[in-house]
DNA sequence: CGCCAGGCAACGG
DNA sequence: CCGTTGCCTGGC
């Protein structure tokens, strides 16, 4: 176990970061928080990070500490994409008069990037449930597939490898209570094992040719191949459309919407995949390279107004 | 009990 | 193309 004391490298730019809101904001589904320590399942890893002296009138922390176990040199950099450049990135989003403000009111909400293997799992679970059923579907794998790992006396367990799912029979897996949704995790796992679907070459890959390959496994669609290509694979320009983002769509955009192209029902959030297409397509337009930042406001936007309580 | 929740695939017009 | 249906599961 290492422990980095007050990296005054990155104090600059990490310390206007709003964990609850970046935890809660539902792209990191195995984070906990306990008193002033965030931790958080990454691979093999835990993760954990801790505020200390926060400046109430700026909002801001004097000290922050990292520490993971096994050691993972400088996860920081990796998982808080410390490589972004944030005043680039606003200024690219910014035109827009609802993000600009949605930038004001939640800051230090922040883009997170995780593993994509166990990014592929997590939203693979996600579908048609909710957040505290996907957390506990995750956990559940975790501790039957992974390893358990103590740091401050608190136990936590490992993701469960590539290897290690790929092993497991339907039943194992759905002894985890992900019911329908192993089958899209039987797929998934088989496919990198032999080579099919290789996580390098989706990186490396246009967004439109890595989401071909990502909807070509099964039970995998639109919503997830997004989410995935967002959070997970480089590819900032996702811009993942579910209910919420669909109903913010309707709210705030309506005037991007082409009339003719298809009659909107405020009502119906629900897409088909050419509606997603058309929608998506328009919203990247819309937004660009980093239509996936202005995303991740809008839904935390969507689901504060709504009173979700995660 | 029925209905819903951050989706998807299969199937019939 | 469209719309409908069933799906694991737990909470209300």
């Amino acid at each position: 176990m290492t422990r980095t004391e007050d990296a005054s490298c990155y104090l600059k730019s990490l310390n206007s970061l709003n964990p609850e809101i970046t935890v809660n904001s539902g792209q990191m589904f195995l984070w906990e928080n306990y008193k002033n320590s965030w931790y958080g399942v990454y691979k093999s890893h835990i993760l954990k990070f801790s505020l200390d002296h926060k400046n109430s009138s700026k909002g801001t922390y004097d000290h922050l500490y990292f520490d993971s176990l096994p050691e993972l040199d400088n996860w920081q950099q990796l998982v808080f994409r410390l490589d972004d450049d944030v005043n680039y990135i606003s200024s690219c989003l910014t035109n827009d008069n609802m993000i600009s403000q949605l930038f004001k009111k939640y800051s230090g909400l922040w883009l997170m990037r995780q593993d994509p293997f166990q990014c592929m799992i997590s939203f693979a679970c996600s579908s048609n449930t909710n957040i505290p059923m996907i957390r506990r579907m995750l956990k559940n794998l975790c501790r039957k597939f992974g390893i358990k790992r103590e740091i401050d006396e608190k136990k936590f367990f490992t993701f469960p490898t590539t290897k290690s799912l790929a092993k497991a029979s339907i039943n194992e897996l759905c002894s985890c209570g992900i019911g329908y949704r192993a089958k899209t995790i039987k797929s998934l796992t088989e496919k990198i094992i032999i080579g099919t679907l290789n996580i390098e070459e989706l990186s490396r890959s246009k967004y439109d040719e890595a989401k071909e390959k990502l909807l070509g496994i099964y039970g995998i669609g639109n919503k997830l191949a997004d989410c995935i290509l967002l959070f997970s694979l480089e590819k900032t320009e996702a811009f993942p459309i579910d209910v919420w983002i669909a109903r913010s769509i309707y709210s705030y955009y309506r005037a991007l919407l082409n009339q003719e192209s298809f009659k909107l029902d405020i009502k119906s959030t629900k897409l088909s995949p050419n509606k997603y297409n058309l929608l998506s397509k328009i919203m990247r337009q819309h937004f660009g390279k980093y239509a996936g930042y202005a995303q991740q406001y809008l839904y935390y936007h969507m689901r504060c107004s709504a009173n979700k309580k995660w």
